[in-house]
DNA sequence: ATTACCCTGACGCTGCGTCAGCGTCA
DNA sequence: TTGACGCTGACGCAGCGTCAGGGTAA
Protein backbone atom coordinates (compact mmCIF):
# COMPACT_ATOMS: atom_id res chain seq x y z
CA UNK A 1 0.00 0.00 0.00
CA UNK A 2 3.09 2.50 1.06
CA UNK A 3 5.63 2.00 -1.36
CA UNK A 4 3.31 0.86 -4.49
CA UNK A 5 4.26 3.06 -7.62
CA UNK A 6 1.47 3.62 -9.97
CA UNK A 7 1.81 3.65 -13.60
CA UNK A 8 -0.29 6.63 -15.15
CA UNK A 9 -2.96 4.39 -16.41
CA UNK A 10 -3.65 2.98 -12.95
CA UNK A 11 -3.59 6.26 -11.05
CA UNK A 12 -5.99 7.74 -13.78
CA UNK A 13 -8.66 4.77 -13.12
CA UNK A 14 -7.81 5.61 -9.61
CA UNK A 15 -8.25 9.36 -9.43
CA UNK A 16 -11.11 9.57 -12.15
CA UNK A 17 -8.54 11.60 -14.18
CA UNK A 18 -7.75 11.26 -17.83
CA UNK A 19 -4.06 9.95 -18.52
CA UNK A 20 -3.88 12.74 -20.88
CA UNK A 21 -4.28 15.24 -17.90
CA UNK A 22 -1.35 13.49 -15.92
CA UNK A 23 1.00 13.86 -19.12
CA UNK A 24 -0.48 17.52 -19.28
CA UNK A 25 0.60 18.27 -15.83
CA UNK A 26 4.01 16.40 -16.30
CA UNK A 27 4.62 18.59 -19.06
CA UNK A 28 4.26 22.11 -17.45
CA UNK A 29 5.90 21.14 -14.52
CA UNK A 30 2.93 20.98 -12.19
CA UNK A 31 3.03 17.25 -10.85
CA UNK A 32 5.91 15.37 -12.15
CA UNK A 33 6.73 11.50 -10.99
CA UNK A 34 9.48 10.78 -9.37
CA UNK A 35 10.44 7.76 -10.95
CA UNK A 36 10.13 6.57 -14.03
CA UNK A 37 10.99 2.41 -15.70
CA UNK A 38 14.06 1.94 -17.45
CA UNK A 39 11.51 2.43 -20.32
CA UNK A 40 10.30 5.51 -19.74
CA UNK A 41 7.33 4.99 -17.59
CA UNK A 42 6.15 7.09 -15.43
CA UNK A 43 5.68 5.88 -11.94
CA UNK A 44 3.55 7.73 -9.10
CA UNK A 45 4.61 7.35 -5.71
CA UNK A 46 2.98 9.47 -2.36
CA UNK A 47 4.31 12.79 -2.21
CA UNK A 48 3.35 12.83 -6.03
CA UNK A 49 -0.22 12.03 -5.50
CA UNK A 50 -0.60 14.23 -2.43
CA UNK A 51 0.62 17.24 -4.26
CA UNK A 52 -2.15 15.70 -7.01
CA UNK A 53 -4.68 16.36 -4.82
CA UNK A 54 -3.60 19.87 -4.13
CA UNK A 55 -3.46 20.64 -7.34
CA UNK A 56 -6.99 20.00 -7.64
CA UNK A 57 -8.06 21.75 -4.50
CA UNK A 58 -5.90 24.63 -5.42
CA UNK A 59 -7.96 24.05 -9.42
CA UNK A 60 -11.14 24.05 -7.04
CA UNK A 61 -10.36 27.43 -5.48
CA UNK A 62 -10.02 29.06 -8.82
CA UNK A 63 -6.50 29.06 -9.59
CA UNK A 64 -4.90 28.70 -12.70
CA UNK A 65 -2.29 25.50 -13.08
CA UNK A 66 -0.11 28.34 -13.88
CA UNK A 67 -0.52 29.84 -10.21
CA UNK A 68 -1.62 26.18 -8.56
CA UNK A 69 2.20 25.76 -9.63
CA UNK A 70 4.21 28.86 -7.94
CA UNK A 71 1.49 28.17 -4.74
CA UNK A 72 2.65 25.39 -4.22
CA UNK A 73 6.71 25.34 -5.27
CA UNK A 74 6.58 28.61 -2.56
CA UNK A 75 7.28 26.94 0.47
CA UNK A 76 4.86 29.13 2.52
CA UNK A 77 1.98 27.07 1.65
CA UNK A 78 1.70 23.86 3.83
CA UNK A 79 -0.75 21.38 2.70
CA UNK A 80 -2.59 21.76 5.16
CA UNK A 81 -3.79 24.99 4.60
CA UNK A 82 -4.94 24.30 1.36
CA UNK A 83 -7.01 21.82 2.99
CA UNK A 84 -8.77 24.19 5.05
CA UNK A 85 -9.37 26.65 2.63
CA UNK A 86 -11.10 24.14 0.07
CA UNK A 87 -12.87 23.32 3.14
CA UNK A 88 -14.28 27.05 3.70
CA UNK A 89 -14.92 27.36 0.39
CA UNK A 90 -16.93 23.72 -0.41
CA UNK A 91 -19.34 24.95 2.69
CA UNK A 92 -19.48 28.38 1.09
CA UNK A 93 -20.58 26.81 -2.39
CA UNK A 94 -22.89 24.56 -0.60
CA UNK A 95 -24.75 28.04 1.13
CA UNK A 96 -24.99 29.33 -2.43
CA UNK A 97 -25.87 26.18 -3.81
CA UNK A 98 -29.22 25.80 -1.74
CA UNK A 99 -30.22 30.00 -2.05
CA UNK A 100 -30.06 28.92 -5.94
CA UNK A 101 -32.00 25.85 -5.35
CA UNK A 102 -34.82 28.00 -3.21
CA UNK A 103 -34.76 30.33 -6.27
CA UNK A 104 -35.21 27.58 -8.96
CA UNK A 105 -37.87 26.12 -6.64
CA UNK A 106 -39.64 29.57 -7.12
CA UNK A 107 -39.21 29.88 -10.51
CA UNK A 108 -40.71 26.54 -11.18
CA UNK A 109 -43.65 27.12 -9.19
CA UNK A 110 -44.18 30.44 -11.57
CA UNK A 111 -44.38 28.09 -14.52
CA UNK A 112 -47.21 26.27 -13.25
CA UNK A 113 -49.37 28.54 -11.82
CA UNK A 114 -51.46 31.22 -12.75
CA UNK A 115 -49.18 33.67 -12.03
CA UNK A 116 -47.38 35.87 -14.79
CA UNK A 117 -43.68 35.21 -14.73
CA UNK A 118 -41.67 38.34 -13.75
CA UNK A 119 -38.50 38.90 -15.67
CA UNK A 120 -37.17 39.87 -12.51
CA UNK A 121 -37.24 36.91 -10.66
CA UNK A 122 -35.09 35.31 -14.20
CA UNK A 123 -32.36 38.00 -13.28
CA UNK A 124 -31.90 37.65 -9.57
CA UNK A 125 -31.92 33.44 -10.34
CA UNK A 126 -29.10 34.36 -13.33
CA UNK A 127 -27.45 36.28 -10.80
CA UNK A 128 -27.57 33.38 -8.04
CA UNK A 129 -25.99 31.38 -10.98
CA UNK A 130 -22.79 33.19 -11.55
CA UNK A 131 -22.41 34.42 -7.94
CA UNK A 132 -21.69 30.66 -7.36
CA UNK A 133 -19.25 30.33 -10.31
CA UNK A 134 -17.49 33.41 -9.41
CA UNK A 135 -17.10 34.78 -6.14
CA UNK A 136 -13.81 33.31 -6.60
CA UNK A 137 -11.08 35.76 -8.42
CA UNK A 138 -12.31 39.02 -6.01
CA UNK A 139 -10.80 37.12 -2.55
CA UNK A 140 -8.10 35.34 -3.85
CA UNK A 141 -5.39 37.59 -2.94
CA UNK A 142 -7.25 37.85 0.59
CA UNK A 143 -6.80 33.85 0.59
CA UNK A 144 -3.52 34.13 -0.10
CA UNK A 145 -2.14 36.62 2.55
CA UNK A 146 -4.13 34.36 4.74
CA UNK A 147 -2.31 31.80 3.90
CA UNK A 148 1.13 33.40 4.23
CA UNK A 149 1.16 32.97 7.82
CA UNK A 150 0.31 29.10 7.45
CA UNK A 151 2.28 26.63 8.79
CA UNK A 152 5.30 25.11 7.53
CA UNK A 153 6.46 21.42 7.59
CA UNK A 154 8.96 21.42 9.97
CA UNK A 155 6.24 22.98 12.84
CA UNK A 156 4.12 20.33 12.10
CA UNK A 157 6.52 17.85 12.40
CA UNK A 158 6.88 19.55 15.81
CA UNK A 159 2.99 19.47 16.84
CA UNK A 160 2.98 16.13 15.96
CA UNK A 161 5.81 15.28 18.43
CA UNK A 162 3.89 17.49 21.28
CA UNK A 163 1.21 15.64 20.77
CA UNK A 164 2.73 12.19 21.14
CA UNK A 165 4.58 14.08 24.45
CA UNK A 166 1.37 15.03 25.61
CA UNK A 167 -1.09 12.27 24.96
CA UNK A 168 2.46 9.69 27.18
CA UNK A 169 2.14 12.32 29.86
CA UNK A 170 -1.79 12.41 30.29
CA UNK A 171 -1.59 8.13 29.73
CA UNK A 172 0.98 8.77 32.53
CA UNK A 173 -0.99 10.56 34.99
CA UNK A 174 -4.58 8.32 34.69
CA UNK A 175 -2.41 4.95 35.06
CA UNK A 176 -1.78 6.32 38.42
CA UNK A 177 -5.19 7.01 38.89
CA UNK A 178 -4.71 11.14 39.10
CA UNK A 179 -7.95 12.45 40.45
CA UNK A 180 -9.72 14.70 37.59
CA UNK A 181 -9.34 17.74 39.65
CA UNK A 182 -5.75 17.69 40.38
CA UNK A 183 -3.75 20.97 38.85
CA UNK A 184 -1.58 18.98 37.52
CA UNK A 185 -4.61 17.58 35.49
CA UNK A 186 -5.88 20.70 34.71
CA UNK A 187 -3.02 21.67 33.63
CA UNK A 188 -2.80 19.47 30.68
CA UNK A 189 -6.34 19.28 30.19
CA UNK A 190 -5.60 23.35 28.90
CA UNK A 191 -2.77 21.90 26.78
CA UNK A 192 -4.66 19.43 25.21
CA UNK A 193 -7.20 21.96 24.39
CA UNK A 194 -4.63 23.87 22.96
CA UNK A 195 -3.36 21.53 20.65
CA UNK A 196 -6.46 20.41 19.67
CA UNK A 197 -7.46 23.69 18.56
CA UNK A 198 -4.36 24.47 16.83
CA UNK A 199 -4.72 20.91 15.04
CA UNK A 200 -8.37 21.73 13.44
CA UNK A 201 -7.88 25.24 13.24
CA UNK A 202 -11.01 25.17 15.52
CA UNK A 203 -13.24 23.54 13.02
CA UNK A 204 -15.18 21.34 15.25
CA UNK A 205 -15.98 18.93 12.11
CA UNK A 206 -12.56 18.67 11.67
CA UNK A 207 -12.77 17.64 15.23
CA UNK A 208 -15.17 14.73 15.08
CA UNK A 209 -12.63 13.72 11.96
CA UNK A 210 -9.82 13.49 14.06
CA UNK A 211 -12.08 11.58 17.16
CA UNK A 212 -12.83 9.34 14.25
CA UNK A 213 -9.58 8.90 12.97
CA UNK A 214 -7.92 8.41 16.09
CA UNK A 215 -10.82 5.76 17.40
CA UNK A 216 -10.18 4.28 14.27
CA UNK A 217 -6.31 4.35 13.70
CA UNK A 218 -4.63 3.86 17.03
CA UNK A 219 -3.17 0.76 16.91
CA UNK A 220 -1.55 2.12 14.12
CA UNK A 221 -0.35 4.83 16.53
CA UNK A 222 0.58 2.16 19.31
CA UNK A 223 2.48 0.62 16.99
CA UNK A 224 4.34 3.23 15.23
CA UNK A 225 5.36 5.37 18.27
CA UNK A 226 5.00 2.39 21.46
CA UNK A 227 1.89 1.44 23.77
CA UNK A 228 2.39 4.59 25.46
CA UNK A 229 0.77 6.92 22.76
CA UNK A 230 -1.93 5.04 22.17
CA UNK A 231 -4.30 8.18 22.49
CA UNK A 232 -7.50 6.03 23.03
CA UNK A 233 -7.13 5.34 26.36
CA UNK A 234 -6.27 8.73 26.93
CA UNK A 235 -9.42 10.48 24.95
CA UNK A 236 -11.84 9.94 27.55
CA UNK A 237 -9.94 10.74 30.49
CA UNK A 238 -9.18 14.12 28.74
CA UNK A 239 -12.51 14.57 27.93
CA UNK A 240 -13.60 14.33 31.67
CA UNK A 241 -11.08 16.66 33.02
CA UNK A 242 -12.44 18.96 30.79
CA UNK A 243 -15.75 18.63 31.75
CA UNK A 244 -14.68 18.26 35.22
CA UNK A 245 -12.88 21.86 35.05
CA UNK A 246 -15.92 23.08 33.39
CA UNK A 247 -18.30 22.39 35.88
CA UNK A 248 -15.98 23.80 38.69
CA UNK A 249 -16.14 27.33 37.27
CA UNK B 1 -40.75 46.43 -15.08
CA UNK B 2 -42.21 44.34 -17.82
CA UNK B 3 -41.80 46.29 -20.90
CA UNK B 4 -38.12 47.77 -20.06
CA UNK B 5 -35.59 46.64 -23.03
CA UNK B 6 -31.98 46.36 -21.42
CA UNK B 7 -28.91 47.56 -22.77
CA UNK B 8 -26.37 44.50 -22.64
CA UNK B 9 -24.52 46.72 -20.34
CA UNK B 10 -27.38 46.49 -18.03
CA UNK B 11 -28.08 42.81 -18.38
CA UNK B 12 -24.32 42.52 -17.70
CA UNK B 13 -24.58 44.21 -14.36
CA UNK B 14 -27.80 42.48 -13.15
CA UNK B 15 -26.96 39.07 -14.00
CA UNK B 16 -23.34 38.94 -13.10
CA UNK B 17 -22.39 37.95 -16.88
CA UNK B 18 -20.20 39.91 -19.06
CA UNK B 19 -20.61 42.21 -22.01
CA UNK B 20 -18.19 39.99 -23.97
CA UNK B 21 -20.03 36.65 -23.05
CA UNK B 22 -23.43 37.95 -24.30
CA UNK B 23 -21.73 39.38 -27.40
CA UNK B 24 -20.52 35.41 -27.76
CA UNK B 25 -23.84 34.18 -27.07
CA UNK B 26 -25.53 36.89 -29.99
CA UNK B 27 -22.62 36.00 -32.14
CA UNK B 28 -23.48 32.41 -32.08
CA UNK B 29 -27.01 32.84 -32.53
CA UNK B 30 -27.54 31.19 -28.81
CA UNK B 31 -28.92 34.52 -27.30
CA UNK B 32 -29.99 36.89 -29.82
CA UNK B 33 -31.81 40.24 -28.75
CA UNK B 34 -34.72 40.47 -30.69
CA UNK B 35 -34.86 44.67 -30.31
CA UNK B 36 -31.96 46.58 -31.38
CA UNK B 37 -32.24 50.67 -30.97
CA UNK B 38 -31.41 52.84 -34.65
CA UNK B 39 -27.57 52.79 -33.96
CA UNK B 40 -27.76 49.34 -33.94
CA UNK B 41 -27.33 49.12 -30.01
CA UNK B 42 -28.52 45.98 -28.59
CA UNK B 43 -31.58 45.41 -26.14
CA UNK B 44 -33.05 43.12 -24.72
CA UNK B 45 -36.14 41.85 -23.43
CA UNK B 46 -37.96 39.50 -21.48
CA UNK B 47 -38.33 36.69 -23.55
CA UNK B 48 -34.61 36.95 -24.26
CA UNK B 49 -33.81 37.09 -20.17
CA UNK B 50 -35.97 33.93 -19.87
CA UNK B 51 -34.08 32.08 -22.47
CA UNK B 52 -30.36 33.30 -20.98
CA UNK B 53 -31.47 31.49 -17.82
CA UNK B 54 -32.53 28.12 -19.31
CA UNK B 55 -29.16 28.57 -21.37
CA UNK B 56 -27.43 28.77 -17.99
CA UNK B 57 -29.09 25.91 -16.47
CA UNK B 58 -27.94 24.03 -19.37
CA UNK B 59 -25.11 24.56 -19.04
CA UNK B 60 -24.71 23.77 -15.41
CA UNK B 61 -26.27 20.47 -17.19
CA UNK B 62 -22.72 20.22 -18.73
CA UNK B 63 -24.00 20.84 -22.13
CA UNK B 64 -21.61 22.62 -24.36
CA UNK B 65 -23.32 25.96 -25.75
CA UNK B 66 -24.01 24.30 -29.38
CA UNK B 67 -26.08 21.52 -27.36
CA UNK B 68 -28.03 24.02 -25.37
CA UNK B 69 -29.09 25.90 -28.53
CA UNK B 70 -30.13 22.67 -30.06
CA UNK B 71 -31.90 21.87 -27.12
CA UNK B 72 -34.06 24.94 -26.62
CA UNK B 73 -34.21 25.29 -30.44
CA UNK B 74 -36.32 21.87 -30.27
CA UNK B 75 -39.88 22.74 -28.92
CA UNK B 76 -39.81 19.25 -26.71
CA UNK B 77 -37.53 21.32 -24.51
CA UNK B 78 -40.00 22.99 -21.73
CA UNK B 79 -38.51 25.97 -19.67
CA UNK B 80 -40.02 24.19 -16.58
CA UNK B 81 -38.54 20.97 -17.35
CA UNK B 82 -34.67 22.58 -17.47
CA UNK B 83 -35.50 24.05 -14.43
CA UNK B 84 -36.10 20.94 -12.91
CA UNK B 85 -33.24 19.19 -14.29
CA UNK B 86 -31.08 21.77 -13.11
CA UNK B 87 -32.73 21.36 -9.50
CA UNK B 88 -32.58 17.90 -9.53
CA UNK B 89 -28.36 18.15 -10.09
CA UNK B 90 -28.08 20.69 -7.59
CA UNK B 91 -29.08 18.56 -4.67
CA UNK B 92 -27.24 15.47 -5.91
CA UNK B 93 -24.20 18.20 -6.38
CA UNK B 94 -24.81 19.14 -2.55
CA UNK B 95 -24.82 16.02 -1.64
CA UNK B 96 -21.46 15.20 -3.23
CA UNK B 97 -20.07 18.49 -2.28
CA UNK B 98 -21.30 17.23 1.69
CA UNK B 99 -19.54 13.79 0.90
CA UNK B 100 -16.21 15.81 0.18
CA UNK B 101 -16.33 17.88 3.14
CA UNK B 102 -16.05 14.53 4.93
CA UNK B 103 -13.20 13.37 3.19
CA UNK B 104 -10.74 16.69 3.62
CA UNK B 105 -11.89 17.06 6.89
CA UNK B 106 -10.58 13.58 7.35
CA UNK B 107 -7.40 14.49 5.55
CA UNK B 108 -7.22 17.69 7.63
CA UNK B 109 -7.08 16.15 11.02
CA UNK B 110 -4.56 13.87 9.65
CA UNK B 111 -2.29 16.29 8.38
CA UNK B 112 -2.06 17.47 12.53
CA UNK B 113 -2.31 14.21 13.80
CA UNK B 114 0.90 11.78 14.41
CA UNK B 115 -0.90 9.03 12.23
CA UNK B 116 1.11 8.19 9.07
CA UNK B 117 -0.98 10.15 6.15
CA UNK B 118 -1.89 7.07 3.66
CA UNK B 119 -1.89 7.42 0.05
CA UNK B 120 -4.56 5.99 -0.51
CA UNK B 121 -6.67 8.70 1.67
CA UNK B 122 -5.62 10.97 -0.79
CA UNK B 123 -6.51 9.00 -3.88
CA UNK B 124 -10.13 8.45 -2.50
CA UNK B 125 -10.54 12.33 -2.28
CA UNK B 126 -9.41 12.97 -5.67
CA UNK B 127 -11.67 10.56 -6.77
CA UNK B 128 -14.46 12.51 -5.02
CA UNK B 129 -13.12 15.74 -6.39
CA UNK B 130 -13.36 14.17 -9.94
CA UNK B 131 -16.92 12.36 -9.22
CA UNK B 132 -18.07 16.34 -8.66
CA UNK B 133 -16.93 17.79 -11.54
CA UNK B 134 -17.81 14.91 -13.99
CA UNK B 135 -21.04 12.41 -13.59
CA UNK B 136 -22.55 14.46 -16.22
CA UNK B 137 -21.69 12.99 -19.62
CA UNK B 138 -23.00 9.66 -18.53
CA UNK B 139 -26.18 10.72 -18.10
CA UNK B 140 -26.86 13.23 -19.97
CA UNK B 141 -28.84 10.84 -22.62
CA UNK B 142 -30.89 9.63 -20.03
CA UNK B 143 -31.44 13.12 -19.14
CA UNK B 144 -32.66 14.10 -22.86
CA UNK B 145 -34.13 11.10 -22.90
CA UNK B 146 -36.62 11.84 -19.70
CA UNK B 147 -36.99 15.37 -21.32
CA UNK B 148 -38.80 14.15 -24.40
CA UNK B 149 -42.01 13.30 -22.45
CA UNK B 150 -42.18 16.54 -21.13
CA UNK B 151 -44.64 19.83 -21.01
CA UNK B 152 -44.98 22.14 -24.09
CA UNK B 153 -46.50 25.66 -23.72
CA UNK B 154 -50.04 24.61 -24.36
CA UNK B 155 -50.31 22.06 -21.76
CA UNK B 156 -48.94 24.65 -19.79
CA UNK B 157 -51.37 27.15 -20.55
CA UNK B 158 -54.08 24.49 -20.37
CA UNK B 159 -53.03 23.59 -16.94
CA UNK B 160 -53.17 26.76 -16.06
CA UNK B 161 -56.54 27.61 -17.05
CA UNK B 162 -57.27 24.23 -15.15
CA UNK B 163 -56.04 25.78 -11.68
CA UNK B 164 -58.14 29.17 -12.43
CA UNK B 165 -61.32 26.92 -12.77
CA UNK B 166 -61.22 24.65 -10.27
CA UNK B 167 -60.28 27.31 -7.71
CA UNK B 168 -63.66 28.99 -8.95
CA UNK B 169 -65.23 26.06 -8.03
CA UNK B 170 -63.77 25.30 -4.62
CA UNK B 171 -64.61 29.14 -3.60
CA UNK B 172 -67.81 28.25 -5.18
CA UNK B 173 -68.38 25.72 -2.39
CA UNK B 174 -66.43 27.48 0.34
CA UNK B 175 -68.95 30.25 0.01
CA UNK B 176 -72.14 27.79 0.17
CA UNK B 177 -70.22 26.62 3.44
CA UNK B 178 -71.10 23.41 2.19
CA UNK B 179 -68.99 20.90 5.10
CA UNK B 180 -65.31 19.41 4.17
CA UNK B 181 -67.00 15.70 4.30
CA UNK B 182 -69.34 16.21 1.47
CA UNK B 183 -68.47 14.25 -1.20
CA UNK B 184 -67.71 17.57 -3.72
CA UNK B 185 -65.69 18.42 -2.07
CA UNK B 186 -63.60 15.41 -1.61
CA UNK B 187 -63.61 14.98 -5.30
CA UNK B 188 -62.52 18.69 -5.66
CA UNK B 189 -59.70 17.88 -3.14
CA UNK B 190 -58.53 14.93 -5.02
CA UNK B 191 -58.38 17.14 -8.11
CA UNK B 192 -57.12 19.88 -5.95
CA UNK B 193 -54.06 17.03 -4.88
CA UNK B 194 -53.44 15.57 -8.77
CA UNK B 195 -53.36 19.31 -9.95
CA UNK B 196 -50.59 20.19 -7.49
CA UNK B 197 -48.94 16.97 -7.78
CA UNK B 198 -48.85 18.28 -11.46
CA UNK B 199 -47.66 21.52 -11.42
CA UNK B 200 -44.58 20.42 -8.91
CA UNK B 201 -43.44 17.42 -10.36
CA UNK B 202 -44.40 15.71 -7.01
CA UNK B 203 -41.40 17.93 -4.99
CA UNK B 204 -42.22 18.83 -1.75
CA UNK B 205 -39.89 22.13 -1.86
CA UNK B 206 -41.49 23.48 -5.26
CA UNK B 207 -44.98 22.73 -3.46
CA UNK B 208 -43.96 25.57 -0.48
CA UNK B 209 -42.35 27.78 -3.51
CA UNK B 210 -46.03 27.57 -4.90
CA UNK B 211 -47.57 27.88 -1.19
CA UNK B 212 -45.20 31.35 -0.61
CA UNK B 213 -46.11 31.98 -4.34
CA UNK B 214 -49.44 32.40 -3.70
CA UNK B 215 -49.35 33.70 -0.52
CA UNK B 216 -47.28 36.73 -1.68
CA UNK B 217 -48.93 37.44 -4.96
CA UNK B 218 -52.89 36.45 -4.47
CA UNK B 219 -53.36 40.01 -5.27
CA UNK B 220 -52.07 39.79 -8.80
CA UNK B 221 -54.13 36.84 -9.39
CA UNK B 222 -57.16 38.32 -8.41
CA UNK B 223 -56.62 41.46 -9.91
CA UNK B 224 -55.63 39.18 -13.36
CA UNK B 225 -58.51 36.91 -13.22
CA UNK B 226 -61.60 38.36 -11.17
CA UNK B 227 -61.75 37.56 -7.46
CA UNK B 228 -63.11 34.27 -7.88
CA UNK B 229 -59.77 32.97 -8.22
CA UNK B 230 -57.77 34.46 -5.69
CA UNK B 231 -56.27 31.45 -4.40
CA UNK B 232 -55.93 32.60 -0.77
CA UNK B 233 -59.16 31.87 0.50
CA UNK B 234 -59.50 28.44 -1.15
CA UNK B 235 -55.89 27.37 0.35
CA UNK B 236 -56.75 26.78 3.92
CA UNK B 237 -59.98 25.10 2.74
CA UNK B 238 -58.99 22.82 0.79
CA UNK B 239 -55.98 22.08 3.20
CA UNK B 240 -58.23 21.19 5.73
CA UNK B 241 -60.94 18.90 3.44
CA UNK B 242 -57.32 17.15 2.62
CA UNK B 243 -56.72 16.25 6.29
CA UNK B 244 -60.41 15.17 6.78
CA UNK B 245 -60.84 12.85 4.02
CA UNK B 246 -57.12 11.72 5.13
CA UNK B 247 -58.47 10.99 8.84
CA UNK B 248 -62.02 9.30 7.66
CA UNK B 249 -59.89 6.93 5.73
C1' DA C 1 -16.69 68.71 -25.31
C1' DT C 2 -16.42 65.06 -22.18
C1' DT C 3 -17.45 60.78 -20.45
C1' DA C 4 -19.41 56.55 -20.40
C1' DC C 5 -21.35 53.43 -23.18
C1' DC C 6 -21.99 50.77 -27.62
C1' DC C 7 -20.41 48.49 -31.99
C1' DT C 8 -17.60 45.11 -34.92
C1' DG C 9 -13.56 42.50 -36.00
C1' DA C 10 -9.59 39.87 -34.77
C1' DC C 11 -6.23 37.57 -32.21
C1' DG C 12 -4.88 35.07 -27.82
C1' DC C 13 -5.27 31.93 -24.11
C1' DT C 14 -6.26 27.74 -20.94
C1' DG C 15 -6.78 23.00 -20.36
C1' DC C 16 -7.03 19.59 -22.03
C1' DG C 17 -9.25 15.93 -26.28
C1' DT C 18 -7.80 13.54 -30.03
C1' DC C 19 -5.32 11.37 -33.49
C1' DA C 20 -0.67 9.46 -35.20
C1' DG C 21 3.23 6.55 -35.08
C1' DC C 22 5.84 3.82 -32.42
C1' DG C 23 7.84 1.01 -28.19
C1' DT C 24 6.77 -2.49 -24.31
C1' DC C 25 5.04 -5.53 -21.02
C1' DA C 26 2.64 -10.26 -19.72
C1' DT D 1 2.08 -13.20 -31.21
C1' DT D 2 -1.21 -10.46 -29.56
C1' DG D 3 -3.60 -7.16 -26.99
C1' DA D 4 -3.49 -3.74 -23.56
C1' DC D 5 -0.88 -0.20 -22.11
C1' DG D 6 2.97 3.38 -22.41
C1' DC D 7 5.68 7.18 -24.81
C1' DT D 8 6.23 11.61 -27.46
C1' DG D 9 4.83 15.13 -30.59
C1' DA D 10 1.38 17.81 -32.87
C1' DC D 11 -2.88 19.81 -33.95
C1' DG D 12 -7.64 21.16 -32.56
C1' DC D 13 -11.23 23.24 -29.91
C1' DA D 14 -14.61 25.72 -26.63
C1' DG D 15 -15.55 29.82 -24.39
C1' DC D 16 -14.62 33.47 -23.74
C1' DG D 17 -10.62 37.74 -22.42
C1' DT D 18 -8.55 41.39 -24.41
C1' DC D 19 -7.07 44.89 -27.25
C1' DA D 20 -7.99 48.10 -31.47
C1' DG D 21 -10.43 51.52 -33.89
C1' DG D 22 -14.47 53.91 -34.25
C1' DG D 23 -19.61 55.43 -33.46
C1' DT D 24 -23.22 57.40 -29.83
C1' DA D 25 -26.07 58.96 -26.04
C1' DA D 26 -26.86 62.71 -22.37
Amino acid sequence: MHFEALKVGELAKRTGLTVRALHHYDEIGLVKPSLHTESGHRLYTAPEIVRLQQVLSLRELGFSLDEARNCLNRSDFSPLAVVRMHLARLRERIECHRKLCERLESLAAQFGAAVEVSADEFLQTIEVMTMVARYFTPQQLELIEASREQVGDELLAKKQEEWAELIALVRAEKDKGTPLEAAKVRALAKRWIELVSWTTGGDPEIEKSLERLWRAQGDQLAAQHGEKYDPRPVMDYMAAAIAASKNSE
